[in-house]
DNA sequence: AATGAATGAGGCTTCATTCAT
DNA sequence: AATGAATGAAGCCTCATTCAT
């Protein structure tokens, strides 16, 4: 028997009072996952942390569950909203030019809240954080843009290159953003990871 | 709030009934994981399925992390085991060749049981596995292969190449093996990963 | 643990607008009891039914018990009121035909809200139904009957002839409503019921 | 969604320890059902008072409910086995003569622990005490007494008559221990029940 | 008069771990 | 060595009730 039943949020809050209630509770939230860890997390730690009732918190998420999807969507929100202007007017650049401004993005991206993004990858199950929307979101731009410059490209099956380009995007700037942060400092990473791509992508 | 101390096995089993002891724990453990996953995974339910007092599991596990350590470095000796008959002999291949065999190496250590290798990486909380020594040995090997044959590639920072291949080859592997097993049927994916990583190490 | 005093409304709804407001409230309480039983009741529950802020209720019901206590009054007060027609003009009557009248009576007086009725005995804690004003009143009424014909009746000691009276009635009715409600399709249940007591009672 | 699951007995206690502490959950049950009423039973109040810790108790039983299922049954074994001397060799006497046993036997059972009758009667939810085994028994009982003296009986709706019998004698012996004791002072009131159930069966 | 956000005591239950046998 | 009964801290969550607006 998995996940309990709705993971969504009990009422939406009406007034100011209860927007202001469900902002320190997500703060809360986050803060206690950043500083102490996810076997740290109580519903009840949360609570007091935010200044708020136990009652008030589960006033606007049914169950603790709930509370970890809502930090995790939230998050991932800010993060599309932080990589967005990375990812405008691409349509005339050439393929790395754009494969640079889609890894300033997901550097962008991950720069919100590196300690939360690394606590919800690695500390939280799976099922509570689920299907973050940013990736489906980030898979249909790489497809367009790929699928717009199919003549371009040396690798033929289009589906498996989106696969290829985004776990490679993903993976290499998570590992390094959350294992070998020093690489971040100078552009040299950023600029291999280009390089690798380019040289795999376009036609010799 | 049980302070854990050690994490390692409090006593090597020494004779034949309690070295059944052990293998039975640890298999009721990778049973448990694989079919109900880890929230269901407690102590006591493992001892029964292991057909095994609770008492007698203490025996063997100082607390719950040793076990489930205990469990993944059983799982990393495997997969390495498994790994190794594609890595002997590498030295006068070429770079692709090489990878190749990389590359079927760690496809080879993914098959040993992907549904425990998953939820270890989805579902179990991350400090219980730690130090999954196998990437260790595997770094070191790229290592000494890469610099090996440093005068032929066209990277020339070698540990941030490392880091670039070790990655990349896991996380396309890994990705592959729990979200689009499919992509494993033909050879396609395996060739088109060697591509990539060749394309990028070898000078042009 | 709120200390209950009063068990009584707050305030008696001169306002068409609050006796609406109750009558809502009351309404919605039957609701939940008998579609979804005692302990699913919540006091917020019954108010979202009622479409009436917890608030509100709490301006008319001082706690749940006095909420509870309304409700099995009103039910009374419906039984009772239905089963008045059934017992007037009883005083030229012989035994037989009292006891038909009451059965009768009775009977009515369960048709009310049969369902409400059994919950109320059966999942609501009894303290809070307490003094059913309907058997004082019952009791009343028997008492008067019979004491008016104690010459008639075969058992002595009134007092006992008047629990067991009401008691049979009032169990075997009960039942049969709860229980075996096929028993109340034909009029054999009733005659049966009668014809026990007017032997019982009537001097052979 | 009603009932739990199961409320069965997790665990049959094999060692004379766990004997015990199955025991004193029982008994710290009753007491505290009998001196403090349903709404203060808490299974901590019960461990507590048992002197068992909480586990102890979801050892044995896998929620509350269970608790109290064991309860009842148990209280319904020792009615029963009280009331089975009553209703031996019953087949040569008169039909006023099994009944002043049958009242007897009926009696003899409530005498066992009435307070704890009228609790679990009165105060806790019906779906928790069920199916009492007892009265399946008895119903059993009365309908093998009565078919075997059909010819001499004055109605002739078997299935009737034996609804009629059984709950006016359980209901008024009920009524009497719980509202009335001290109606059973005297044998006043258990002959007049005898009077009325033997005038209504026997053919006159 | 009404609203509904907020409260918080306390209930039920789990499970890693200990220890007497 | 093994057993399994026992432990108890602590987690999640409910719900009657209050009170600021």
């Amino acid at each position: 028997m998995p996940s309990k039943f709705s993971a969504t949020p009990r009422k939406q809050p009406k007034q100011a009072r209860s927007q202001a209630t469900v902002e320190a509770i997500l703060s809360a939230t986050t803060h206690i996952l950043t500083e102490t860890g996810y076997d740290q997390l109580t519903t009840n730690r949360v609570a007091e942390r935010a200044g708020v009732s136990i009652g008030s918190l589960y006033q606007y998420f049914p169950n603790k569950e709930a509370l970890i999807f809502a930090l995790a969507e939230h998050h991932a929100d800010e993060m599309v909203q932080l990589a967005q202007h990375h990812l405008e007017g691409l349509s005339d650049l050439t393929i790395p030019e754009v494969l640079r401004q889609i890894v300033k993005a997901v550097l962008a991206a991950h720069a919100v809240n590196p300690k939360l993004h690394r606590v919800l990858h690695e500390q939280v199950p799976h099922r509570e954080v689920m299907q973050r929307l940013d990736e489906a979101k980030a898979e249909k731009l790489l497809r367009a843009f790929l699928a717009q410059r199919s003549d371009q490209l040396q690798p033929k099956n289009l589906d498996l290159t989106i696969f290829m380009v985004e776990q490679t995007i993903r993976a290499l700037i998570h590992g390094a953003v959350n294992d070998r942060p020093e690489l971040l400092k100078t552009g040299e990473f950023e600029q291999e990871l280009i390089v690798m791509l380019s040289t795999y992508l376009v036609k010799r």
